[in-house]
DNA sequence: GTCTATACCTAGATAGAC
DNA sequence: GTCTATCTAGGTATAGAC
């Protein structure tokens, strides 16, 4: 830490020193993620992912001092993975169809991808998001809410149907979401250990045509006076 | 315990214990699965429960052995109040339309005034349901099968438009069961403490618009050639 | 059926040598 | 940074008196 002698040396070993430790935590993480998911917050020991990330308990305290810090680490990497994807609907000004439909691909690929990431983050909100509540409402909140905003421009512009923006989005949360926090489920339906890309596909498909039938103008001719 | 005397009361007094027995096993059960959902099966405690139940926690493990007895008990009550009100689909010679809007009332009003007994069972399913598979598989999937089956002869009869029955009713349960699951961060998004009653409503109009779009044969008029 | 007491274990976390 | 050793709390579960 002293940088006492002047070796040119010396900085570039400490950055790199710095770098490992950068992807050593990282990999802990990823590790991490997996088992969380599994055997949720309490469910899971330190020494599990020690043994899975193939150090010891001790070792992974160094990195971690505790185990919430490590589990906020893990929310922390999933949301920076889930919303670097999900800036989709900010091309309000191209075809809401289009950007809808790219908008369900990418999360339902998210889904597929990265399972356990979901999973998590559906625990920690299942559970009241007693640890991660305020980062939720910090991070994933606003998004939310400006992809709400971009749904009813489209309405007060007549692009699409007058849906209530903030509930179909919750819809399209529930439904690609479901692909990764419910596959075991729909996996015992479909008589499979596991769903397969073509599953993926047809929800993803299943979903498009429930949201393009939901804001199709056509379906709604008379639709201005409310409650059908 | 030993029924030495010939007294005509015995048997009767015997049937009341039984009868509270049950009693006091359901409400423990009653009390549990809202402490299963907010902590996770790893992360409640016995003393947590039985504290909340009233009694003491050897007294609780008096009557459930066990913290899993105890656990499935609560899945095995999720599941007989939830399947109860789920045979709405049964109805398949009545009109598609208002049978599947009973059915999206039905699952929605079970999230609004059972969303502990719907986080619970999601929770078990996000975790691979490793404890509880047996009964998933033994109960809910015959039923969604059957589920699906009514589909699939509304569109063979032409009642409905060709969708993808299989993955309708997996989206379906999503949106409906994400009114309990999710509710922490819709409440989150909508600026309340918790959701309103307009809420699950809106929710619920929502979901039977997306859905009565998608089946609805006008929007598909050349669509008959479909794969289904 | 209900209580007190306790066995037994695992978990998270810390201390200190190297 | 990594190891051995250890502390401590809290958890499930059991034994036995009443």
């Amino acid at each position: 830490m002293p940088p006492k002698i002047g070796l040119a040396a010396a900085p570039t070993r400490i950055k790199r020193r710095v770098i490992n430790r950068d992807r050593l935590e990282a990999d802990i993480a990823e590790v991490a993620v997996r088992i969380f998911a599994e055997c949720g917050y309490e469910g899971t020991s330190i020494a599990a992912i020690a043994e899975a990330a193939g150090l010891s308990k001790q070792n992974l305290m160094y990195y971690y001092p505790t185990k919430q810090a490590l589990y906020e680490r893990v929310l922390d990497d999933v949301l920076d993975d889930w919303l670097a994807r999900m800036d989709s609907l900010a091309h309000e000004e191209q075809d809401p169809h289009n950007v809808l439909r790219a908008y369900i691909q990418a999360k339902v690929r998210f889904s597929r991808e990265h399972p356990w990431a979901s999973r998590v983050y559906a625990m920690e909100v299942i559970g009241g998001a007693k640890l991660y509540g305020e980062q939720i409402h910090d991070r994933v909140v606003p998004l939310l809410r400006k992809d709400i905003d971009v749904f009813e421009k489209w309405i007060a512009a007549g692009r699409i149907a007058p849906v209530n923006a903030t509930h179909l989005i919750f819809m399209i949360w529930a439904m690609t979401q479901s692909y990764a926090d419910f596959s075991a489920q729909m996996a015992l339906v479909l008589g499979r250990k596991q769903l397969t890309r073509k599953d993926y596909d047809d929800g993803e498909e299943t979903i498009v045509r429930m949201v393009m039938a939901a804001i199709s103008l056509q379906a709604w001719p008379h639709h201005h006076a409310q409650t059908e």
